[in-house]
Formats: structure tokens, sequence, C-alpha cells
DNA sequence: TGTTTTATTAACAACATGTCAATAAAATAG
DNA sequence: CTATTTTATTGACATGTTGTTAATAAAACA
């Protein structure tokens, strides 16, 4: 195991605490061309070296913060996310719930460009997509696919999130009918 | 008219050259976090306190760019992007081959929240689709279509473009079908 | 409880930012 | 073509950010 001997409770606290804080400086004030390691010190109420013994710099902190935002996103979600235009929306509803609750601070994540690639590649994974068109089967790559669901995340929390989890997975699924 | 008056020749030239000094940059290194004022100026041959005499950052910079770009697109476009399951493709295929053409440099500008925005209301004023599929007329909203498509354009750039125009347009055609 | 381990800190040098008063050069009227 | 106005350019300054290091402090654990 690589990443195992790190257990020092200090350490643990204080990855969380710069966590905590980057995070509350974000949904606070979104821009995050503004955000410098200064602030987030001062937030977490921790020396600004500290920060460097725990994180390279500000895009490996947000980085972290995404993990941890993705490890709990699939900890909640069944295995694949079904979309058709039948019924049996209730997989792509917990997963628009779960992008609902936290859209502060995603909406800021969407921004950075490791956030999006690896919702693409968990989207990808996730998706289960029957077309219900005659004709023959969809030749639709799943990159495609997936990202075109992305854009339309994107597009939701960054308008400030105005249409409902229900609303979006309809668009969703009228989309590929 | 509210910009009419600037017309002094070498403050049309500083803005030129600055601009283009910021596009060769990010061409070079596309880590837009890493890009100062100073780097800017340096390559402009001009002398950093000018840059804040034409623009207010960096932000104000790309987005001037940004603006460039599009008035050059939206130049060269017909008036809608046709998007149909026939043929037909020849508009589309038109848009995507400018982005091909300037992947390098919209690849970096895709990271830029305004060049976002602004792609999606182009998109959303330009798109005219027409679905073959049977049943009621579709109730997608545009701009779910826009930003699904815009979704796809960034998942191309980010990928390096490794697919033809040809090939996104098709799949562009499969998904709305 | 004592010793080791390692997290924390203040201080430093290098670089970035935004602004100003002084200067230089281009624009334009006569 | 020259004089004069306009405004673009510049070096320099104060302030803020970064990343590192050597010394300190405190938690871990035998």
């Amino acid at each position: 195991m690589p990443t195992q001997k790190k257990q020092d409770p200090r350490a643990i606290r204080s990855k969380r605490v710069f966590k905590e804080a980057v995070v509350d400086i974000l949904i606070e004030n979104p821009d995050i061309s503004k955000l410098t390691v200064q602030k987030i010190a001062q937030r977490a109420e921790l020396n600004r070296a500290t920060f460097y013994l725990h994180f390279v710099d500000i895009n490996d902190l947000l980085k972290q913060v995404v993990y941890d935002i993705f490890d709990d996103l699939l900890s909640k979600m069944s295995p694949t996310l079904q979309i058709d235009n039948l019924n049996n929306q209730e997989q792509l509803i917990t997963f628009l719930d779960y992008i609902y609750k936290h859209r502060k601070i995603l909406a800021v994540l969407f921004e950075h460009p490791g956030f999006n690639k690896k919702m693409h590649m968990t989207l990808k994974d996730l998706i289960v997509i029957q077309r219900k068109s005659e004709g023959a089967d969809s030749t639709l790559s799943m990159d495609i696919l997936a990202s075109s669901i992305l854009g339309i995340l994107m597009w939701w929390l960054r308008n400030g999130v105005h249409f409902s989890s229900e609303y979006i997975a309809n668009q969703i699924v009228e989309l590929y009918r």
C-alpha cells in the first residue's frame, strides 16, 4: 500500500481544516482567481507554511477536495446511471440531487480542469443508455454522451440552479430519447 | 456611440500587441494559472505599466481576446447552424472547422468562464434543430441543447482534438436524431 | 514519563501587483 | 512643416504573494 503510513492525527486535522477553509472561502467568493494560500491559511487559523507541508499548491488542495467529493458521491450512488425514456429515473435523480445539494462548491469546482476530467470519467463509467428510437443501435460514443451531460450540468450550476433535479432529469432523458 | 472616440494608433497597436503576446504565451504553455502581467508585457516588448493603461487585469485582456475571436467566427458563419439527421451538415462543419483551426488557443479559453458564457449564447442563437424522431415535437430547451453541444466541444478540445470535424458533426447529429 | 518523531512557526529572498509623477513621442491644428 | 496639445510610455515605489529553511514546540508512543 503506497499511501498507508501517514497517520499522525495532527496532519489529518490540518489537512481537513485546510480543505474546509478553502471550501468556505469559495462558497463566499466564487472567484477562484482571487484565491491565495495566505487567505486559506488565515481562514484555517494555521500558518501558511503548514499549507506547503501538506499540499503542493492551491491546485493540489482543490484536487484533493474534488477527490473527496467524488468518493462521497460514488459511495452514495448505485453502480449505474440508467438513462432511458420510460420511468426509471430514480438513479439519475439521486445523482442530480447530490449535485444540487452541493451546488455552491461544485459550481466553483467545475471551473477546475481536473474536476471536469474526473466527472467525465465518472459519467462515462456510470451511464447506461437505452435509446428507444427506431433504427439501428446508436453508434454514439460514450465520450460524446458523457461530455454532453457534463455540459448540461455545467450550465445548470453556472446559472445558479434555477431548475429542479427533476426538470434536468427530464431534459436529459428527452435529449437521448 | 459609446465606444467611438478612441483612435490613437499607438493605443491600437499596444492593445493588439498585448493580445498577440498573451495568445502566443498560452499556446506555448496552456497553464493559465501561470500567466502573469509581467510575462505578457515582456513578450509584448512593452512596459508592464502600459498594460494597466489598456486593460484592468489579465481576465479583462482575455475577455477581449475572446470577443475578437467571436467577432471573427460570427463574420464567417451563416446566421444559423442547422442540425438535422439528413445531409445539410455544411454549416455545422464550417463551424467545427473554425474551432479545429483555432484549437490551441480555444482549448485554453474554454477554461475561461466568460468564454463559456459567450459560446453558450452564440450556440443558443445559431442552432436550428429538426428532430426526425416520431412523437410530439421536442420540448427540449434551447439552453439544454446549447450546453450539451458546448460540453462536446470542450471535451473535443481538451482531448487534443484527435477526432475530425466530420466525426464530431456526425456524433452531434446522431445525438439529436 | 522520557524520548523520538514530525508538525508548526517566524523570518527571508524572490517575484508579482497596481499606481504615480516625470518623460517621450505621436497626433493634429495652424 | 512646425508648434502645441494630447496621451502613451516609463522607472520607481509600496504592498502583497510565494516557496523554503532552520529553529521551536507539541503530539505520539514505547
